[in-house]
DNA sequence: GTCCTCGTACGATAGGCATCGTAGTACGGC
DNA sequence: GCCGTACTACGATGCCTATCGTACGAGGAC
């Protein structure tokens, strides 16, 4: 699958036997990576989507460490693309070996969300930085 | 549901709007917690499982501390009978809230073990790609 | 070639947490 | 009343982690 120009530049990523469930467990119990995992899955399987396209309320840094969890847990492959990085959701992955789990995850969090109104109007914080 | 004198002590558990839905990852996260709401998972729905019952690798100090993380998480639900501290797993809350995500960590979980053959002694088998 | 943007690496820091040991409380049996 | 069992509370400890700031490398724009 050598897609255009994949760079020197390789990310080690977890085999699909090597996924634990305690680990993904793990990295979606954050609020920050698991934003960021309920945007991927909106844009789609297939969708890729650059670090610098989440606003999250961290520093560059930060967010480099939270994508490093969702890449080493298995939750998401990253690719360089120029000097961009690319994120995708590894959902076949997931769903192959936990049947449901990500679903699941995402829409408890949509519900969450819902419920407590997250999704409105208000955001309680200022996305200062 | 006679269940005789509660006792005098009570113990504080979030009420289902309370349960949220990062605790109860985090919850669940923890290899012996996972192990302890597996096991309440397979007795029952109703069933109660005194702390005691529960044989972990660790003092009863951190069972102790692990239980509270599980019921303050709003994964358990817990009543003291007599000197036994009685557990029961709150999957009525849970379902209702986060449909499906109960059961497909515990199928995760269940799956994942008999992949890497952790009930017996079987060689790591399926080593898939 | 030079510069700018994107992301990384490294160090530092503060807080959380899993773990232990010990001392203590509640309840039931004798 | 006394003791044993079941569990708790508290303090200590060491690791993990979420966060930041700064310095640095890679790749594209001009």
């Amino acid at each position: 699958m050598t897609t255009a120009a994949p760079s020197s530049r390789a990310l080690a990523h977890p085999t699909r036997d090597e996924i634990r469930l305690e680990s993904v467990l793990h990295a979606l119990a954050d609020p920050m990576r698991l934003r960021v995992v309920r945007e991927l899955a909106e844009e789609g399987e297939n969708s890729e989507l650059s670090c610098s396209h989440f606003v999250l309320p961290v520093t560059k840094s930060t967010t480099t460490h939270h994508f490093r969890v969702l890449r080493e847990s298995g939750v998401i492959r990253q690719i360089y693309r120029g000097t961009a990085k690319m994120s995708v959701l590894r959902r076949a992955d997931l769903d192959v070996l936990f049947p449901g789990l990500l679903d699941s995850v995402l829409a408890a969090a949509a519900r969450q969300d819902d419920r407590l109104g997250d999704g409105g109007s208000e955001g309680a914080g200022g996305l200062g930085g």
